[in-house]
DNA sequence: TATTGACTGATTGTCAGACAATATGATTGA
DNA sequence: TCAATCATATTGTCTGACAATCAGTCAATA
């Protein structure tokens, strides 16, 4: 019975800001896979005590962002190549059911809403704003996610995909699948369009799929280099 | 490349323990939904300092064992309907998951003992013994996710499965359901047996289904009650 | 009588300081 | 060169403290 005009509890205390700040900062590639995170550092640089920042830290390290080592400390989570596949095959699934999900539950403004972002997407295929883009993506999961109302997977999928944000230097790096991106994603909302939500999951799935691709292509061309 | 004689790093920590020790305590059903869980309380039944528990309950937290109420205290998660609807959806495409990655990637020793777990299953079929089932039960899943050689599906399926062990009264009550949980699981099996991940993937998701529909039911039956 | 305001006790939120346990890297000795 | 030893940095954990907030009580007021 949460009235219209609750505020929000969310960040009230410092710690949920401090898990928030933390996470953002590891999202945003300010600290990369695999730097260590010395405690006495992280206060200073957060300007909180030591217990609260250790709260934080478990926090993000159930979630996998972070992995904890015993007696020598955390460290942004290094994405490998297999974990990387493995990630995206779970990926797929659960993207495969938020759009069956959006298809059968979400109201019809949600569905509007769904177009219209889609089609903002669609508008940037000659232009070249990788921060509008990744904007806009966003938007799109996040409208997904809310329509298709299943809170655990809103958390799950969202939990997952921060774990791949730290692959987005691979992804991004292999712009060129940008049409092919739109094309997918554009059969999908098709699917959705038409109420025909075990097609829009199946769509989706191979979208991920060949999204993991790309990756696990990636990894190869880089690999090459680091022996 | 850890060495079999390797000391198990896992529970190494205090906090690690007491995390494993909590989860238990909530999972066996020691601490109900709903329960506060008091702080000066706690240290004293677990004899840790509040700040470890504090740690603790962090990471519980982000579990979705524990619920944390700014200012008044975590409480331990109380599953309504609807919240029990959608974990058991997203179970569903994990599960589904789990089978086919099962199919695909398992190691002919691995199959082998899911098999032989399904036998043990089958052979209890007469019996009752719920303690014995839930044990086989959960054996069977241990099986199928290590099988599956996807480690972050294994911690998610893990994580989901945790939240959903607090409806079990409410599914062992209903055991009536039980040769029919054997025959639907059967299905499956045959479909690893015979290759076909497709079709065991799909036989899966069915089979939560059908659960997912019975703890629904139960869910209603009690509500009369409630009112 | 119902609402408001102020008071109280309990509990959480946060901090600071301390010390033991452990890992890492340098140093020493063979 | 290699192994044992030591020094230092960092984590793991505890204790005590105090402010902020909540729930309940009870008197004052409209």
């Amino acid at each position: 019975m949460t009235s219209k005009y609750a505020l929000d509890r969310e960040d009230l205390t410092l710690n949920a800001r401090l898990v928030r700040g933390l996470r953002e900062a590891i999202l945003s590639g300010d600290f990369k896979g695999g730097t260590r995170l010395v405690e006495r550092e992280m206060t200073e640089m957060f300007g909180v005590s030591r217990g609260l920042l250790r709260e934080a830290i478990q926090t993000l390290a159930s979630e996998g962002l972070i992995t904890l080592v015993p007696h020598k400390g955390p460290v942004v989570t290094l994405l490998g190549r297999e974990e990387a596949a493995e990630l995206y095959r779970v990926r797929s699934v659960l993207e495969g059911l938020a759009c069956s999900e959006f298809t059968q539950r979400a109201s019809e403004e949600q569905r509007q809403e769904l177009f219209e972002i889609f089609a903002r997407l669609e508008a940037m295929l000659g232009k070249e704003e990788p921060n509008a883009l990744v904007e806009a993506k966003n938007d799109f999961y996040r409208c997904l996610l809310t329509g298709a109302a299943n809170e655990v997977l809103q958390l799950m999928f969202t939990q997952l995909n921060n774990r791949i944000v730290q692959l987005r230097r691979l992804t991004l790096s292999a712009s060129g699948r940008f049409p092919d991106t739109i094309k997918e994603i554009g059969r999908v909302v098709d699917a959705i369009r038409a109420g025909d939500g075990r097609r829009a999951r199946d769509l989706a799935e191979a979208h991920v799929a060949a999204a993991a691709e790309v990756v696990q292509r990636r990894f190869s061309e880089l690999e090459l280099d680091k022996q």
